[in-house]
DNA sequence: AAGTGATATTGCAATATTACGATAAAGAAA
DNA sequence: TTTCTTTATCGTAATATTGCAATATCACTT
């Protein structure tokens, strides 16, 4: 199939999951990190910090920003993105809470 | 294509999108979810808990294994898999990081 | 040894993802 | 207006993912 069950998950599930598979690929996490590295979101050359052609970055940032992980448009022949503080504390908050349960627990059984 | 360029990223940046893809499907965040809640690691019961066929969970299973997100083996007639605390302390502090990172920045560009 | 219960593997079909060349669109600069 | 620069979209090829039926495996029981 390649389709996922999506409907039969919570939709906390789904939200988790959305914004995990943005990361789901380098390209994506060194987007992220670049975002995070230049202080102005004026950031045309994405492109040539990534080892992809232009086409591809395009399209990962598209993803990005679907998933809303960035924001941002584009302003003449610059591209203006950056990364959105609320997606990112949302997945934050659900890796916080699963280590700080885990550390609680300290299950030695594996 | 459909094949990740990975050579072309660092290290850690690889090891961040294996793990976030890991978890960019809903059934995968379900098990991780089951897991932190059931307290003892000994759960036969992982594929009544999803509304997934035996062979599809036991695959999802496999690929959170590959990702080093649970450990485990199977004992006999039941699985003893548990979330493997080093994993999620990785990816734990990526986020929190990011999140800590824009919470200082107060990035209101766009 | 044969049966039972639980999980893994295989094989396959449907769909999604990744990557890029070619091209389009749209503002800036000449 | 024409040209340049930058980003988006389209089309396409290669590969990956998802899901499940059928089957295999493996430990335990009888």
């Amino acid at each position: 199939m390649g389709v996922t069950k999506t409907t039969h998950f919570t939709d906390k599930q789904n939200a988790i999951a959305t914004l995990a598979k943005a990361l789901g690929h380098p390209a994506r996490v060194a987007i992220v990190e670049y975002l995070l590295k230049v202080d102005a979101c004026i950031c045309g050359d994405i492109v040539n910090e990534l080892p992809l052609a232009q086409p591809t970055v395009s399209q990962h940032l598209k993803e990005l920003k679907n998933a809303g992980l960035i924001q941002g448009e584009v302003e003449g022949n610059t591209i203006c993105y950056c990364l959105n503080e609320k997606a990112f504390a949302e997945i934050q908050a659900f890796f916080t809470n699963i280590s700080g349960s885990l550390e609680l627990k300290k299950n030695n059984c594996c």
